[in-house]
DNA sequence: GCCGTTTTCGGCCCGACTGTTTTCAGTCG
């Protein structure tokens, strides 16, 4: 591992340009922390570039538009920066800032426990120009000894730098969220625990997370958090409190614990359940009514300085107080939500219970491991009224795609399945590849016989993007198409998304009645819940499909894909897979006639 | 650097834990 090492930042939509804008001005609020400089511009920089990420649009669009300024936390200078960004593809001052700040100071931020105090003083006292010079100082000892730095400082640099080389940034919700089950069903059976809930980005279904947060309430905190420490899949103690313990897990993922009252509980979840930006904006309003906001409660504030608490022990009491209504977890980013609740204006949020049928689905006619009638079996005995079967189609080769008789073949198999099958049914569908130039990988005149066409990109990634947006644009064209696939290809921490203009994509799907899908295997959650907010926005219905090749395995990925569209403030009608058979069929009828 | 239903200047969220101190700075969330 070298000094290149970093932190991915999460994927959050698919406009490019928000992105890079938004990583330069945490750029900018580094290295002008790394200087020294007024803590708070540093923080108007950070609190852009959130703002920017929580973008539901192209950020071009806002600017074209002249609305740059409505954005909250964009003031004069910061939109001139974004300004200059569009026009010129890079901003001068940040140009000007790296070159007088050594590349290393930056890297070693990354580090848990460096901050920019301690960055500086690695390099003004040691000379550090690497990561892996950094490395071998500690190895050495060379590092204690330098002001306020001991033995065993020296030695939490040396284990940041090694869990740095071998974490290699977030976790995927995928592996978190099975983890973090885990926990909490061993600490849920202790005796001394009362309430025990996930929080963090976890709870509010993050795609990828930094750590996973569980929180308790607890007659005997200390006990609480020994066990904790001495769980099977500890690896590392990192902090143990009294209120707070802190380790890492097999999998190099850390695992925070806080013990707190029961009166506090709501408080404390909402506190740790974040997002930090969300939280921020909650105490404002706190403060504004005269009262105070804390992981204990909310307090108001009476003459003297006393304080009275006024809530605190359910999530919802807070938020009460403030005159607020309970928000949900998935979207307290704040992008909005504050405003929509005081509006009286919250999405009533798709859940689990809506869902009534999976639109992707893998059988052992193509690359899935169970056949038709097993799929049928797992379906009703999931809860669902129905699966769209959806095998790969003939020039998806390594997957056993199917030709044009086998997938004829196969829609009688589904009629005799079905048949047999009360009360639920299997869709007869595909997943039909979609070829360099646009066009479907399966004659019209089959693709008339199946309920559901999915059509989707299986290969020539790299084109050009003007090219890649063609041929998603002409495929969304065929009356046929029905539902697009994960539209943008990636692979969260293997593959970026492909070069696509998603917005252009989402406004031919709108224009022709095609429907997106949001992939639920945790490494796709493609789309992602702000471009799936912007695509319900444009009016395009969403699919939530879990890609299934193993049924027992992977018919639960539902649920992430529930969470990124909760995520992306979807509500059931915005969702094709929560209507009834008759009618998410009659949805397609009038693009296919 | 942003922001304003008290404000265009003077604020800007708040607390736990660690490691180093002997009352606190740095980091984190």
């Amino acid at each position: 591992m070298t000094n290149s090492a970093r932190i991915n930042r999460p994927r959050r939509s698919c406009f490019m340009k928000n992105k890079e804008i938004a990583s330069a001005f945490n750029e900018i609020a580094d290295i002008l922390e790394l200087q020294g400089k007024n803590p708070f511009r540093v923080s108007a920089y950070r609190r852009g570039a959130q703002s920017i990420e929580n973008l539901s649009r192209d950020i071009a669009a806002v600017a074209d538009e002249g609305a740059l300024g409505d954005i909250p936390g964009i003031g004069k200078d910061l939109r001139a920066k974004i300004e200059e960004y569009l026009e010129t593809g890079a901003i001068a001052f940040l140009a000007e800032l790296r070159g007088e700040t050594p590349r290393v100071l930056l890297d070693m931020l990354r580090i848990p426990g460096v901050g920019p105090k301690t960055a500086v003083l690695l390099y003004e006292g040691l000379g550090i120009e690497s990561i892996d010079d950094l490395k071998k100082a500690a190895v050495e000892h060379r590092i204690q000894g330098l002001p306020k730095i001991k033995a065993k400082t020296e030695e939490n640099i040396l284990k940041g730098v090694e869990f740095l080389e071998r974490a290699q940034g977030r976790t995927p919700i995928g592996h978190a969220y099975p983890l973090a089950g885990e926990i909490v069903a061993s600490l849920g059976r202790l005796r001394e625990v009362k309430m025990i809930s996930v929080a963090g980005s976890l709870r509010r279904w993050r795609e990828t997370v930094g750590d996973i947060d569980i929180l308790v309430t607890s007659t005997a905190p200390e006990k609480v958090i020994r066990r904790f420490t001495s769980l099977g899949i500890v690896q590392r103690v990192l902090a143990e409190g009294k209120t707070k313990g802190s380790i890492v897990a097999s999998g190099d993922i850390q695992v925070d614990l806080r013990v707190v009252e029961e009166k506090s509980y709501g408080a404390a979840l909402n506190y740790f359940t974040g997002s930090k930006e969300h939280n921020i904006r909650l105490r404002e309003i706190a403060i504004q009514k005269g009262m105070k906001l804390n992981e204990y409660g909310v307090f108001k504030k009476g003459a003297r300085g006393t304080e009275r608490r006024i809530a605190g022990s359910t999530e919802g009491s807070v938020y009460k107080a403030l005159g607020l209504p309970l928000i949900p977890p998935e979207i307290r980013e704040d992008a909005g939500e504050i405003e929509a609740a005081r509006r009286g204006d919250l999405p009533a949020l798709v859940t689990r219970d809506d869902i009534r049928g999976d639109l992707h689905f893998h059988s052992d006619w193509s690359d899935g491991t169970a056949g038709l009638e097993e799929v049928a079996h797992a379906g009703k005995a999931f809860g669902y009224r129905y699966i769209l079967i959806s095998d790969h189609s003939q020039s998806l080769k390594i997957a056993h795609g199917l030709s044009p008789g086998r997938l004829l073949e196969q829609i009688e198999e589904i009629d005799r399945v079905n048949e047999r099958t009360r009360g639920f049914r299997l869709l007869k569908g595909s997943e039909v590849d979609i070829l360099p130039d646009g066009t479907l990988d399966m004659d019209e005149d089959i693709l008339r016989r199946l309920d559901i066409v999915i059509v989707a990109v299986h290969s020539n990634f790299k084109m050009k993007r003007d090219e890649m947006t063609r041929r998603v644009v002409r495929a969304c064209e065929s009356p046929y198409a029905h539902i697009l696939a994960h539209p943008t290809g990636r692979l969260i921490g293997t593959r970026d998304a492909y070069g696509i203009d998603m917005e252009a994509v989402i406004t031919a799907a709108a224009r022709t009645g095609t429907a997106i899908e949001i992939n639920a295997h945790p490494l796709r959650l493609d789309l992602d819940a702000a471009t799936a907010r912007a695509a319900a926005g444009a009016g395009v219905m969403i699919s939530i499909g879990t890609d299934t090749h193993k049924p027992a395995a992977e018919m639960e990925n539902i649920v992430y894909g529930i969470g990124t569209a909760r995520r992306g403030w979807l509500t059931p009608g915005n969702i094709l897979n929560t209507r009834p058979p008759a009618k998410l069929l009659s949805y397609f009828h009038k693009k296919t006639g």
